[in-house]
DNA sequence: AATGCTCTGGACCAATCGGTCCAATCATTT
DNA sequence: AAATGATTGGACCGATTGGTCCAGAGCATT
């Protein structure tokens, strides 16, 4: 949330990322990132040698960080699982209403419209399970049954959820999506046969 | 499912729509599209005037049938609204599987790139609620307690889940989607105070 | 002051974009 | 057979696309 950017290269990534948000990777030429950014096309072409592409990889990766800072913020205070998760579901509502702009996950708005392209295929998979994975630690750390479908169930709701959000144009989709986790399913005392891994600590 | 397409019209549609899958609304010219349809620039306008707009919307509708279809075909002959689930979650699997081209959300690649334009948001708003109303309907017929949000429940698994199938390859995020939903709250005896609407039938 | 970098500015390019226009053709109805 | 409207074929358009290229500005270190 820097007021100036200092460098080309960071203005250039996140008005791209923003943009790309805005209307995807082939919805946004790059005159228009050159313009907002303040930038001439030759610095591009210096900081990312292969232009869009190496400029939607940069920015994917920025707003997904944008995203990480989040989640930690969530779940580093938070007394159990469950608060960090309504934590970051009000975070993200709070974000949807704030910016009318940010309208689509931002990973696939930038890297998912070429599917035969595998460098932003694998891209896109790689900062998604970096989501997945810090939640899943922060659901060990609380000690809850199923760390790794805890993480799963709450990639699928946000984005889910999200997705319907915006169609309804309502973020309390957003504020309301703990009502569609199961909880009871990661208690500690667990109905299922898996044992808890660590119960001390 | 036809084979051959006859008039030009569908034929343009349906091409339309599997291109606008793959790549997105902007990622996809009309240069592509007659080709692979095999019809003349003359064609696309005088059936479609508006151009690309009139033959997104067109294509979306068409798209969003399909879904609509599939999910009849899923709960008209199950024994609970949970089978007729299972039965959804497996036959949108199979379709994952069976075209690699098949890897977003039909509506949201044709209609979701363009925030600024206020024609696609509502037409996805539009069909997105119909599925809702659709499996709403079934919920209500199988008697769960919360027909509502049992159909907002499923709509926000089955994005969730269709994007992390796609960032993971794995159709079998799509065939484990019912562990993430929350049964119990669904179940007829619900714990909340809103009573049956139908016993008997 | 001179050197050797990084970085900027923008002219320029071929290709493609969505869209227009109209003559030719097709299928009906009279 | 003649006439009529629906449909097709494709040439053509200005605008914009992503990308190339290089002169020169800026700024260190020598």
């Amino acid at each position: 949330m820097t007021r100036r950017p200092q460098n080309t290269r960071d203005r250039l990534t996140q008005t791209a990322a923003r943009l790309f948000q805005r209307s995807g990777y082939n919805g946004v030429g790059l005159t228009e990132i050159l313009t907002e950014a303040r930038a001439p096309k030759g610095s591009l072409y210096h900081h990312f040698p292969k232009g869009k592409q190496d400029l939607a990889l940069a920015a994917a990766s920025w707003a997904s960080d944008g995203m990480r800072d989040m989640i930690a913020a969530s779940f580093n205070d938070a007394q159990d699982f469950r608060a960090g998760v309504t934590t970051l579901c009000h975070k993200i509502a709070k974000l949807f209403d704030s910016s009318p702009q940010w309208e689509t996950c931002p990973i696939a708005a930038t890297l998912f419209e070429s599917p035969d392209n595998p460098t932003f295929r694998d891209h896109a998979d790689r900062l998604y399970e970096s989501w997945i994975e810090d939640v899943r630690g922060h659901a060990e750390r609380f000690g809850v049954a199923h760390p790794d479908m805890a993480a799963d169930t709450l990639f699928i709701v946000m984005q889910g959820g999200w997705q319907l959000a915006r169609a309804r144009r309502d973020s309390n989709v957003l504020r309301r999506l703990p009502e569609h986790i199961p909880w009871d399913r990661f208690q500690p005392d667990g109905e299922c046969g898996l044992t808890r891994p660590d119960p001390d600590r």
